[in-house]
DNA sequence: CTGAAAGCGCTTACAG
DNA sequence: CTGAAAGCGCTTACAG
């Protein structure tokens, strides 16, 4: 029969401190410290006598090690932390689940924490999961100085950055080609005939946005293409804003023919806009969405594999930890232009 | 300058071990040990002239607190765990940030965890999390017998389950109206005009799986239709296996004209089948997804908020370790139908 | 095979 | 205003 316990009875007890601990199963046991931590830990030299006793006193308690107890003697906390923008876009998903997966694989846990894109805050997270001394972290940065770190890194926690580099550090880093994703899917643009396209990404602050720029003027210009002023637009990704530069790009004398998202989130509005939009308009977007090939046209996309960016960082952080890896490196995953459509479009003049 | 440091001088100090502590500090200002955690703490009572010291000595030496130390005296971690099915789920992204939002508001790190559907890895990593001693644990559960956090709630650790019911334990509990949401949404396509309406599910031992059979079978009931066997479908969520489903229910003799798929990896599929299908088929599907509005047509879904329900969990979850609250709850946030085109669809025939 | 002592890095309770 | 002692719940190193 399970006994029930109200929750004030749960409470009278003051939280915690009064867990049993070993000591609690000693006494009940009749045996020494060493034993029952023997018996805890499945360490030989232990009559089965004795670890039946031990057993049955760990059973009538209740008892259940004190992970925080045994961190401070062993040194090793095993967990990781991993630092992303949000958790909620769906491109961190994948990523954050590849991460556990590691980790498990590794007898470790994982602390979650979302920056929202504040390099306060990234530093703030990072410092607090220091502090509670997990072994790595895994770091999508909002910030673009991390000699905040040093110290850290100086101590051993080990670290790996991923999606975006480090700044100001000497760190390992695993991230999507960017710029040259951006670059082919701006050339298959180009290569369906399109000359007026327009580029509208995230902050320009934001690595990944600088860089799928950099791969857009570079299409551009190995085509012998002049930029608008006018086709360019960063800032942030929020519905208003790309709506906005998706609508002024589309308007005017001479309109874009062709747009490029810097990413998820971009590609969802731009693609709402040009659904309410007469005109035919080819597209192309960094990262894959879901449904992307249901819809009319189907949606190109320049995918990158998010899963792959967290099973590369994790398992690079834990060679790390072994101390199979001494050199500081950086990783780039290819990406891959999905084609579906809508980047197939020919120029509507 | 930022001095820079190669992976084999971090290693080679033994790590963690040989970090600073309290007690180095101490030693390096000519204080105490207690001066020392009062300047580290903000703790009143000591002068702007042994501030200055211990502050500069922290600085030298890259000292920062270990919590691990701090947690084993103070009795609580600040931290919270959160287990549920797979973080790489679109629904579970706004969830986990909603409780994280929560958490970093109370001051708690986030510890977080998939258990693949698998209540052996549900239970093995909620006994983990308290082990870490975490304050509080909000839980989707895999499992249907709780019975194994008897000894963890009688110790105090905060418990509220999300999405699904807890098993053979009394606890409080937050999940969306499933049934309802199921009723209203088939009901919605019985008053278009469907009678022969298939259901596509998950696993029937997951409670919402359940419920949403039973709302698709309470609608059909009240309408006085009488469900054959072959409209019906629950089993995993892969692709292969909705797919057959779904076209099962489209073949034969007298096809289905209407599909309600149960979750958002079942639309998913479905939303699939149906663009490659001639005949016309209305569809609702149970949780929103992104894009739904641009699809052709637009995929009605009833949407559940799994924002409300992150939030609600962890607001519920400070509220029992403050105090405030004393009796278990299930509470039950509403869905709302969102009609988007593809439920409003005639019957084909 | 078993256990007493010391210590991990902090905070608590107390004394000066 | 400041600090020495004890203790949180374990593990380590050692002795019997």
């Amino acid at each position: 029969m399970p006994e029930t316990h109200s929750r004030a009875d749960r409470l009278s007890a003051t939280r915690y401190g009064n867990r049993p601990t070993m000591k609690d199963v000693a006494a009940r046991a009749g045996v020494g410290l060493k034993t029952v931590s023997r018996v805890v830990n499945g360490e030989a030299g232990v009559t089965a006598e004795t670890e039946h006793r031990v057993k049955e006193a760990i059973e009538a308690l209740g008892f259940r090690r004190n992970d925080s107890a045994r961190v401070l003697r062993k040194g090793r906390t095993a967990s990781i932390g991993l630092v992303l923008e949000d958790l909620a876009d769906p491109f961190y998903g994948p990523l954050s689940r590849a991460v556990e997966e590691v980790a498990r694989a590794n007898g470790a846990l994982l602390i979650n924490g979302s920056s929202a894109e504040d390099p306060e805050r990234e530093q703030e997270l990072v410092l607090a999961l220091c502090a509670r001394r997990v072994d790595g972290l895994v770091v999508i940065p909002a910030g673009d100085d991390h000699r905040y770190l040093e110290p850290e890194l100086k101590a051993g926690v080990a670290t790996v950055f991923v999606d975006r580099p480090a700044g100001r550090i000497d760190a390992d880093v695993v991230l999507s080609d960017n710029f040259g994703g951006a670059r082919d899917g701006v050339a298959h643009l180009i290569g369906h005939g399109h000359r007026r396209i327009g580029f509208i990404g995230d902050m320009p602050r934001i690595h990944t946005a600088a860089e799928r720029l950099r791969g857009y003027r570079a299409a551009m210009e190995d085509a012998g293409i002049a930029v608008e002023d006018a086709w360019t637009s960063l800032g942030v990704t929020d519905p208003e804003r790309v709506r906005r530069a998706a609508e002024e790009m589309l308007s005017g004398p001479s309109p874009v023919t062709a747009i490029f998202a810097g990413n998820n989130r971009v590609t969802v509005t731009v693609v709402r806009v040009l659904a309410e939009h007469t005109r035919r308009v080819a597209f192309v977007g960094f990262d894959d969405i879901e449904l992307a090939d249901l819809l009319q046209p189907g949606v190109t996309v320049v995918a990158q594999d998010a899963a792959a960016l967290g099973r590369t960082a994790a398992e690079r952080l834990f060679r790390q930890l072994d101390g199979t890896l001494l050199t500081p490196e950086r990783i780039e995953l290819p990406t891959r232009l999905i084609t579906r459509g809508s980047g197939e479009l020919p120029p509507a003049d």
